[in-house]
DNA sequence: CACGGACCGTTGAAAATGTCAATCATTGGT
DNA sequence: ACCAATGATTGACATTTTCAACGGTCCGTG
């Protein structure tokens, strides 16, 4: 029986793919749980937070920002306007997209959302300093935004 | 209309759990990619390099591990075994679980993967000093295995 | 020793996600 | 004015995730 940490040790110990991939499973878990009494997940917040920061983007770009496909924007977006976080509206220099903004309620709500998030984020680095957590998200940032 | 990366700019431009999930599924798409001619993806190499290191784990191990439910590493271990890849051996300490075993086969397999994932590793990384990308991976294994 | 609760792997079903092609309205270039 | 390309939407399909139930095994307690 290998130790509870022989696996660790093994050759997955170094495979930045395996460390992004169980990383991910536990702060996206984390994440989730902590925007549920929100009414959020991690994904619905996200097209929250876009809408909320008036960069009024369209549903295609949303799409690519956050490697949805475009039917998956539509269900989110339309689970967030039901519920009057967010509006579509028909963006004047092409009509055949949609660009979304966020309401009042909505940018109250993601507000709210937000410092549960932060803490969330701040929970999961709470042994690092403030200078390696934003080397680690600056490395992120290279691998999620390969240009 | 947002710039290309006004996006990239806003609020989730800092959001950890955003950037790692992003990250997550470029770096997944392009393992995916580099393992499909060997017949793998990453979640069957990762079983595999485990099998194949002579850790001997248990297919609890390897759930935990992974992150899967139990039933999935069921459908992961009967693919590689159908191949031959690996064996299940019930642990003689403890005639419930059964222990993972690469063949011959498995590990030549593995060995030839294996090239095909660091390539692919450095080539995400390319940018970034091995000292930087060592960093990335210690911190990284702080979110991943939170003691 | 026998019992009973806990645990491992397996199965099967249900729910959530991901992927893809087809469609309509609109755009922009020729 | 035409036509190929694009944004959103829908519906179908595949894959992945999540869960409950089961038989076999283990182990501590009575």
């Amino acid at each position: 029986m290998p130790g509870r940490d022989a696996l660790r040790d093994s050759v997955l110990g170094g495979d930045l793919v395996f460390l992004l991939a169980r990383a991910n499973a536990l702060t996206l878990a984390a994440a989730n749980a902590a925007l549920a009494e929100h009414g959020l997940k991690a994904r619905s917040y996200s097209v929250l937070a876009l809408a909320a920061d008036g960069a009024r983007p369209t549903q295609r770009e949303l799409a690519e920002f956050l490697r949805l496909d475009p039917s998956q924007v539509v269900a989110l977006v339309d689970g967030l306007e039901q519920r009057q976080l967010v509006e579509r509206r028909t963006d004047p220099a092409d009509r055949r997209a949609n660009v979304l903004v966020a309401t009042d309620a909505g940018r109250d709500l993601f507000a709210r959302a937000q410092q549960a998030a932060r803490a969330v984020e701040l929970g999961l680095l709470a042994t690092v300093t403030a200078e390696e957590h934003e080397r680690l998200a600056g490395l992120l940032r290279l691998l999620a935004f390969p240009d």
